[in-house]
DNA sequence: GGATCCTTCTTCTTCTTC
């Protein structure tokens, strides 16, 4: 209560105007012992109607002021404190809520369904899943996985290292290299099974059986088999074209009825939310994005799912993605992978060089590579096309992540989708 | 034959009061 009435004081040396009001509404009648109203009749003198804080007769305000410290009597309700606190300081503002950290936007958006895929109307109907070997991607191109360990969240980052410190406290450094190549060998293992049980009719081999491990997983994943049809592709190299990025996707295949890239993990944790998978949905939606973008695939995904195996055979847990989580997902991705070229901008081989001389021959040539945009370089014509790679070489400067880019005006810009 | 690549996993939150 004291605390209430000190600031009411404080107020009152703060605001000397206000002075006149508090003694003519009634609730400060009710609330104060008639020493104050006195004094206050004193103050409140009409000819004076200025009111400043200098004309407050000092001795008096001591007065009223250790009188007000002083009321000690329980006249005070919650009520009164409440109409006290209100007349002070207004209605009660509504709390504001901290303001979301903003959602930000790829700076170079690229849709996650290519709008120029053409799809055969006679579906390839090989019964054979896709699989594409890696070496066929030639370029140095960064993969899914390591940019997205490169742009790990600083939190996330904490958590693992303080997680590997506490094993590595109660393994030693060997024993935790131990721990972590089984854990691989383990998700290889599954991996392999699982390639099994597509590829052929029968099950899987003798030895994959006798796993005790892997058959954990195996019958964990029992009931998730039988929603799975259509595999379209497995263990399959990815690369989008615009975005230079790649990847080896696990499968893509029909999860009830609709065509998904279905990521199969294993975990020690349950893992009964999306959440729970922490990066891994934007893993699904980087290999969406790029099979979109790969002409080596002649269908379109929207779909996701991730499954999640337990060692001891428990039901795994399924995420499935709709499109539009997927979406969600995609402009996460798009943006790791933005920091990621931020960071490492990739510089420009002699090749690339000659696709750019050749990519710009004429004022507003379209430029169809991964090579275009916030070039701050300018030329003064279109036949310096040449002056302007070189020196976009040298500077080896922000190439983007963009579908396309043009030169106009001399100069080189990324186009909107 | 060796080297390299991609992937295989690992993390998770607070506070008060009754």
């Amino acid at each position: 209560m004291l605390p209430v009435r000190m600031k009411f004081v404080q107020l009152l040396c703060m605001k000397p105007g206000k002075l006149e009001t508090l003694f003519q509404i009634p609730f400060c009648q009710k609330q104060f012992p008639f020493m104050c109203l006195a004094t206050s009749t004193c103050l409140h003198s009409k000819k004076k109607k200025v009111n400043s804080y200098e004309l407050v007769d000092q001795e008096k305000y001591n007065n009223l002021v250790s009188s007000v410290t002083s009321y000690k009597t329980g006249a005070q309700t919650p009520e009164t404190i409440f109409e006290e606190d209100n007349w002070l300081y207004g209605p009660p503002k509504q709390q504001k809520r901290p303001v979301k950290a903003e959602t930000k936007a790829p700076k170079h958006w690229v849709p996650l369904i290519n709008p120029n895929k053409k799809i055969p109307l006679l579906n390839n109907d090989s019964n054979f899943p896709m699989k594409i070997p890696l070496q066929e991607n030639k370029t140095k191109m960064p993969s899914v996985t390591h940019i997205l360990q490169q742009t790990i969240s600083p939190q996330q980052a904490i958590y693992l290292e303080r997680w590997k410190q506490k094993m590595i406290l109660e393994l030693g450094k060997d024993g935790f290299a131990e721990y972590t190549k089984n854990l691989f060998l383990q998700g290889h293992l599954f991996h392999a099974a699982l390639e099994s049980v597509f590829l052929s009719e029968e099950m899987v081999t003798k030895e994959q059986r006798e796993d005790v491990t892997v058959s954990g997983y195996l019958s964990s994943v029992e009931r998730v088999l039988k929603d799975i049809s259509e595999v379209r592709a497995l263990e399959s190299a990815v690369h989008h074209e615009g975005l230079q990025y790649l990847g080896l996707v696990d499968c893509v295949a029909k999860y009830r009825g609709q065509l998904c890239v279905i990521d199969w993990k294993t975990s020690e944790k349950p893992k009964p939310s999306l959440k729970n998978t922490f990066d891994n949905p934007l893993q699904v939606a980087a290999y969406i994005g790029a099979i979109n973008h790969d002409a080596n695939y002649d269908f379109q995904v929207s779909c996701g799912l991730i499954v999640v195996a337990y060692k001891d055979g428990s039901p795994a847990h399924q995420h499935f993605m709709a499109p539009e989580l997927c979406s969600e997902y995609w402009n996460k991705w798009l943006l790791r992978l933005e920091e990621y070229m931020d960071r490492n901008p990739p510089k420009l081989s002699s090749a690339e060089i000659k696709g750019v001389i050749e990519a710009f021959p004429t004022e507003g040539a379209q430029v169809p590579l991964h090579l275009a945009v916030t070039l701050d370089v300018t030329v003064e014509h279109p036949l310096q096309a040449k002056a302007f790679a070189t020196q976009l070489a040298a500077m080896h400067h922000s190439i983007v992540t963009g579908a396309g880019g043009e030169l106009r005006n001399g100069r080189g810009r990324a186009l909107e989708p």
